[in-house]
DNA sequence: TTCCGTCTGTTACGGATTTCACAACCGGAG
DNA sequence: CTCCGGTTGTGAAATCCGTAACAGACGGAA
């Protein structure tokens, strides 16, 4: 609406999310920025002035209402909707990811997934049936799909990633061990745990003296 | 050694060090700043700066030799060595992680897994036998796990975390969708599908108009 | 050898982000 | 009704980080 808001800020936003819907089926009602921030390991302004991007939720001296500031924020990111997610790559990965519980409840749906394995396509896999790589463009141009999660071979993925864009797809979760390049107005997130053990590597080896 | 790294940084070279692996994969001998750049969407300005913190690996006119900066990169980050990790909890997504085949090559060798379900206990998983849960302080006293993968329930993970913390543990993997607390001088990460989704709404939202 | 185009390492700058600090405010106690 | 402990919202200050720019170095051409 008015300023623009830093990323940095919108990233936080789910994690808050998160704990106040923790804290709400806790039958808290009310919680203030040091309590949530002690939760979160973030700094009460920091939780502060995040928010007042969006408007003043809070009262002084009491701190937010759970419910209220949850559904504020679920609001303010879109967390209200269903969103249309699609699998491109059902191995091993995929298949974990079609069969996770954990999406639906958040309203992220997995409408359709795409495997380039003949032996593959037809498949049932947690309730939806694999469709051949090559209906890819079409179903997309049929259907809307919000989200595109990537699980295929790092040597393909950017081909994958380039027929989403194509086909209008403005968000992508990225699981192959490489950087797709992808124009600035789509979305783009990485899950990656090589990548994350090897940056926590250089501390554990700080931490032994830097040396050897 | 000299300065103070910021945490970006380190975290940005494991992104580099993964770029250089693939051209040294594909023959070439020497990349400049901006040709990496441009493969990893950051600018060259960024990689000279970050590599800068720790010595100068380059050539002017050239570029960087691709073994040779890869091979320092990996120096720096520890990842000459062999690390190991253990997996806590070995449901659907502990038992992905233990068979994937992504770590091993990297460095990180899986080295025990641990569930509570008797059930469980004792099935041989992509090569170890799964272990009491029970068990593990005292495998973590009797052997050097540097890095502890949570993979149990949410409300669980505070509680496995607190046990590789006790146990001297200096790195965890969380996968877990909350949030745990962890002493300053433990390195933790987390990795949430469902929130990296859910910051994307937000950028989808606002490309749709912000409004409805 | 000299010249030229290229590219690094580094410093200085500016923008972005976090932290600080406090006035304004709230609700309850007395 | 007034006071008080507690907490927000927010500018200003401080810090962190990324970008720009350029001197100096390199290698090849001639
Ligand atoms: N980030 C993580 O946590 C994580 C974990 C495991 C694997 N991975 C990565 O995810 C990817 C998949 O891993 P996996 O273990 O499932 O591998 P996999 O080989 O089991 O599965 C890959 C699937 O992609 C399919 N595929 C190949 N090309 C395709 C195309 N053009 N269109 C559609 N489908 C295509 C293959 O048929 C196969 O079924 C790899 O890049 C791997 O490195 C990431
Ligand atoms: N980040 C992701 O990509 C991702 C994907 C799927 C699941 N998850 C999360 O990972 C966790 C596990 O998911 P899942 O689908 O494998 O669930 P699951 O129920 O299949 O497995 C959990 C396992 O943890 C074991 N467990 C419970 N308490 C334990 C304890 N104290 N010590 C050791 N083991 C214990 C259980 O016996 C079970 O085998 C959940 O928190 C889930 O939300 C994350």
């Amino acid at each position: 609406m008015a300023l623009e808001i830093p990323e940095v800020v919108i990233n936080r936003l789910p994690i808050y999310a998160r704990a106040l819907a923790a804290l709400a089926e806790q039958g808290e009602t009310v919680v203030s920025s040091q309590a949530l921030g002690q939760a979160l390991d973030v700094t009460p302004a920091q939780i502060r002035k995040d928010l007042s991007y969006f408007g003043r939720f809070g009262k002084q001296g009491r701190g937010y209402n759970v419910p209220g500031l949850l559904t504020r924020l679920r609001e303010i990111l879109g967390l209200d909707r269903q969103w249309h997610v699609c699998v491109v790559g059902v191995g091993r990965l995929g298949q974990a990811i079609v069969e996770y519980g954990g999406f639906g409840p958040q309203g992220f749906q997995i409408v359709a997934a795409f495997d380039a394995d003949p032996a593959m396509v037809g498949r049932r896999v947690g309730g939806i049936t694999v469709r051949a790589a090559t209906e890819l463009d079409g179903f997309l141009h049929n259907n809307r799909v919000d989200i595109g999660v990537v699980a295929v071979p790092a040597a393909v993925a950017q081909q994958v990633v380039d027929q989403l864009v194509k086909a209008g797809i403005r968000a992508i979760l990225n699981y192959a061990p490489m950087t797709p390049h992808v124009p600035r107005d789509i979305s783009i997130r990485h899950i990656d745990p090589v990548i994350a053990m090897q940056s926590m590597t250089f501390y554990i080896k700080l931490a032994e003296g830097g040396g050897k």
